[in-house]
This record gives C-alpha cells, structure tokens and sequence, in this order.
DNA sequence: TTGTATGCGTTATCAA
DNA sequence: TTGATAACGCATACAA
C-alpha cells in the first residue's frame, strides 16, 4: 500500500488478514464479528488511521446519518439557541448536522435544499412555512422528511413551532392595555417570511379588536439589524402623528429600537414604550430590560430533532407540536404619556 | 422508470435519448456539447428534477466541493459575522460549507474534524492554534488541507488572523494610561483556547511594561454568557480591593459586565472602567459603548476562504495573514477615579 | 463466523 | 461530439 494514501476498507482488510465484508462489519454491526478477529481489525484501523469514506459508504447503503438545516441567517442569535439544541440532539443520535443559510433569499434556499438532498441528507429541517412550490416539489420528489420549525405549517406538514400571530397580538392586546392608541411596528421584511408577516397580522388583528384604524398602523420593515431598527426608529419617530409604543418583529429590531431612542433623548417606557420578540439573551442586556415574547428556543430544537428523526426512522409523529409562547415583562412597555406626545 | 424514485443519471439520459456520459457532460463541462443535445438533456433534468447524487459523485471525482469549519460555538455572536463572508465567499466558489460546533471541547473538536475528513471535505477552518496534536495527525495522514483563523499559526501552518496578545496589550497599555493600577479581568476560559490565553498574556505584558506587580491581576475565567460575566464581576468587586478597570476577554464578557455593573449601581466609567474584545454588535449597544478592540471579522473569513481555496488547488499561498486590530473608543474606558475606591 | 461477489450513481478514459 | 465501460470505496446477499 502507498504509504502516502489515504487508507480504505482493502487496506485495513489486508493488514489485519480479513476480507473486507469482515472489516466493514466490525465497524458497523460489530456483535456479528468474533472478539478476536475484531480486535485485530480495530487495531489495524487505528494503526492505519482508516476513516470510512463518506462517498462510498453513502453510495452503497443509501443513507447518509446526515440531516440538513436551511436557516435564514447564522449573522444574528435568533436561530442560535434552538440550532444549537437540535444540532445537540441529533449529535446524541449519531447524525451529523449540515447548516446551510439562505440569507432569506428564496432562490438561494431553493438551492440549498436541493444541494442538501444531493448530499443525500436523510431530512432537512426548514424555518417557518414561506417559499416556492418548487422547494416542496424537491422534497417530495426526493422522498426526504422534513419538518417546519417556527412556525405551524399547513395540514399534512409536519412543524414545530408556536403561534406567531397569537403571540404578536398578545403582545399588541398589552400594548393597548397600557392606554397606547397612536401605535407603529418596526417589522422584518415580510416578504417570503411568514414570521415576520404573521406576528404584523397579529397586531393588527389586536387592533381591530380593539377598534383601532388598521389603516393607520405605519409598518416600517428593515433587515435584522441593530442599525435598521435604529433608522426605522427615526422615520417613525420624526412623523407628524409619533407613535407612543412601538412593537418589533424580533428582539434584534427591539434592542436597536431602544438603543436609538436613547440616543435620541426619548426616555423609554415614559416617552416611548418599545417591544420585542424571542427573547434572546440581549433582550436582558438593554436597559430597561426589552418586554418580549419568550420563545421556548431549546424546547423547539429538541423537539424538531426529535421529530425529524422519527421521520426518518418512519416511526409516528405528532403533525404538529405547538409551543407555549409567554410575554416576557422586562421594563420597556410601559403607560402611554398623558397627553401629550413624545418629541425626539 | 419508477415514477416515484429519486431521478438518476441514466434516467435523465433515457429521457433525453443520450448516454449517460452526455448528461455528465452537460452538467459538469456544458461546453464540450453541442447547444442542441444540451438542450435537449437540460429540458430533461428539468422535467424529472433530478439532482445529482453526493455519494456517487465524490466516490467517481474524488472531490466534494466542500469544506468544514469546526467552530467552538454557535451559540453567540462571536464567530457569527467572520462565519457568514467565509461562507459567502467559497459559495461564490462553488463549495458547499459545512458548519460542526465542538462547544470549546477538545475531544469533541477531535471528532468533528474526523467526521469531516470523512466526509471528504476538500479543506477544513480551524479557529486557533490550540487543541491536541491527535487533531493534526488526522488532517496530515488524510492530506487535508487547512486554515488556522483567529489566531496565527506557528511555522509551517497556514493561518489568516491578528495578534491577539499584541491587541490586548496595546488595550491594557491604554487602560493604564487612564491611571488605572488596580485592573483585573474577566476572561474566556483559557484552557485549549490559545486567544483567550493570549489576551490574558498580552495584559501581562503590559502591565510589567509599567512595573505593576502581575501576581496582583486578578483573572477570573468564566464561559462565554452575559450572566457569567455578570457574576464574575460581582466576585471582582466585592473583594477587599476591588479593581478601577475590567479588561474583559471579549465582548459578550463586557457587555455582560457593563449590565451587570450598571445593576450594581456603578457608573461606568467614573467609578469602573470597562473593555471588550472582538468589536461584534452589540458593543456599540449597551450603554455607555463599549471601548473595544475591532477584529476585522468579515476580512478575515473572506481572507481565510480564499487561502483555503488556493490551498486546495494547490495554488500558493502566503503562509500567514496577519490582520490589523484597531482600538475602537466608545466610552466605557475612562480616567481612573481618584483617591477612593469605587465600591458597590 | 467469515469470505466472495455484486451493485450503488457518477466521472473519466478510450473508441467510435 | 458522443457512447461504452471501467473505476471509485463500501455494504450486503449469498455461499462456504
């Protein structure tokens, strides 16, 4: 053997005498294998430094102990907890994990979960229920499970995840409860995120219950981004009707809102009461501490991974699990000001 | 055909009315076909959906177009941005990144990089220097190329980062320039973490520069969390002496300590000065900014793709990027108070 | 319990 | 320009 070769399956064979059927049976069923012949085996693999080649292994058994995941982004700790919890679980299983971002760009999605399914991954997990027919299409075609996390997908899809519109418009009901009227939403772009436009359809469905004009909720959507929201905060705050709470897509948007007012000179809640969503650990960090919707983000990793893994397995599945959502009173929701408006 | 299996190249072929090796030519060098066959074979792939199988494709070429990073974490903000133009840049390539987390576990980190020589990645990023020589006996027997990042390699390795002793000494010759005597810090653990080990050396250094006793630096070592830094800052100020500045490990640890300083009722930076490392986004957030060193993050991750690209053709490459930190002032970084000492 | 032989889906070599 | 066919490394049905 070629010193300077990386080792295969005929080489560990060969070194340890067997044939090669013996070799990849010690490493994959090893109870069907004498302790003797696999201890000779497993020090021929450790003296060679043999590592299965991942190709030919998935060529011939047609499976890959790989899921994938489609995030929409890795910049920012949204998806970082709850990626990190499903990755934990699935590792604890055997599988490896591929991560993929999108950017939330649906075409870059489209190919990433078609390169997933080329790389055979057994299931992919996907964020919330927005994109293109052709992405189903893949998925079905290939025969890969997959499961909706974030959000509750549609009858026959598997999700788990929470109510983002009933939480969105919890959060709104609190906001009106505090007296605010003049109301505006810092919001992630909604297009292609359902997200985003489920927790604006929330609102405003508050709103209206409340028999506020939908019509006059100013929506200002921005990219995730500390520096957006700031901007956001501005536009928002420089109109000639200024609202006296605003209600954020997410945290992110939340904390940058909080930071900007600040440096505007509004006081927070007194001047302005500002809301967010996720609960993320800077959402503590701010001050005043961000009100927001808690998200179970560790729950919901585990139980994606629980739940894909299933899939995979063939075993039965709960369609959809859904999540508690809680609000989260951390300070920056507070009355609306008496009278008079909030200046910057 | 199985109208319900997964497309393969012959099937595309029958569909098309050409050889399988015509379909692999049109997918893989579509200029050595004339533009009506691949036409034909492109209307082909379309109608069936079919997506090239990983396993056959890396077993037949030898390469996967595709590189690891094992990354200590993903749970924060830290990696996140580098992370993201890495993944940008071997994209515009071509490469397929795959993300594994080790959770700053020296054995864990051990089996990622296996898994992934495993899996054929072309080429692997490796976040410092420091882990154990089994690691690198793996990646040299399985010819994998690599790039070191956030640190720079020893000799003979080839590395895209800055120099994090020199930046945190230049911060700590700052801090001591404000009159700060009495400084401590908060630091990442610095077990198998050769940057959080070299910031806490580069203070060393500099504050021999100035003749302060170093057995007096009170270094206390936490895991990367807001709360832990928190907590550790309670520890520092409750001793007998406590510190007039904090020189925190990086800025997940100062921001933390900022909140939590704040919390206690002291002023930063009259009665505490703070400093982070890394220069992520929510530095600028918390309030009062907070003075840190910049790490050109999305320089180094392109950088870093880029070597590791060359690296994997075999083009040359300079053996280390050494990139510039800047000290980036944002206020949490004052005069030493005078005479008496801040307490909470 | 172990070995032999075949096939997995693709690329690449060589002929046509 | 295109087609036939032999690898590629491993798992597995079947034989011993």
């Amino acid at each position: 053997m070629d010193a300077f070769a990386k080792p295969k399956l005929d080489d560990v064979a060969r070194e340890a005498g067997v044939s090669t059927a013996t070799v990849s049976r010690c490493l994959n069923e090893p109870g069907k294998v004498t302790a003797a012949t696999r201890d000779r085996v497993m020090r021929a693999v450790e003296a060679l430094g043999y590592t299965p080649n991942f190709g030919g292994k998935a060529l011939a058994s047609q499976k890959t102990s790989t899921v994938g995941a489609v995030l929409p982004t890795l910049d920012n700790a949204i998806f970082a907890r709850g990626l990190q919890s499903f990755q934990e679980t699935l590792s604890a299983a055997g599988v490896t994990l591929l991560v993929a971002s999108s950017g939330y760009d649906a075409d870059r999605e489209d190919e990433q979960i078609r390169a997933l399914i080329g790389r055979g991954a057994d299931g992919i997990l996907l964020i919330g229920t927005a994109r293109r027919p052709a992405a189903y299409e893949f998925l079905k075609r290939a025969r890969t499970p997959y499961v909706i996390a974030w959000s509750i997908g549609e009858a026959g899809e598997t999700s788990v995840g929470f109510d983002n519109v009933g939480a969105a418009r919890e959060m709104a009901r609190r906001v009106i409860a505090e007296g605010h009227r003049r109301i505006a939403m810092i919001s992630g772009i909604t297009h292609m995120n359902d997200r985003a436009a489920g927790r604006v359809e929330g609102v405003c469905q508050a709103l209206r219950e409340a028999g506020i004009e939908t019509a006059d909720l100013v929506v200002d959507e921005v990219r995730y981004a500390f520096d957006e929201a700031g901007e956001a905060l501005e536009r928002l705050m420089s109109r000639n009707d200024p609202p006296t709470a605003i209600i954020c897509g997410n945290d992110v948007l939340g904390v940058g809102a909080i930071a900007r007012a600040k440096q505007l000179g509004l006081v927070v809640p007194s001047d302005l009461s500002i809301t967010g969503f996720d609960d993320i650990d800077i959402a503590s960090i701010v001050e005043p501490g961000l009100t927001t919707v808690h998200v179970p983000h560790r729950r919901m990793g585990t139980a994606a991974a629980e739940t894909l893994l299933a899939l995979i397995d063939g075993r039965p599945v709960s369609e959809t699990v859904l999540l508690e959502t809680t609000i989260c009173d951390r300070g920056s929701l507070g009355p609306a000001p008496a009278g008079n408006r909030p200046r910057p």
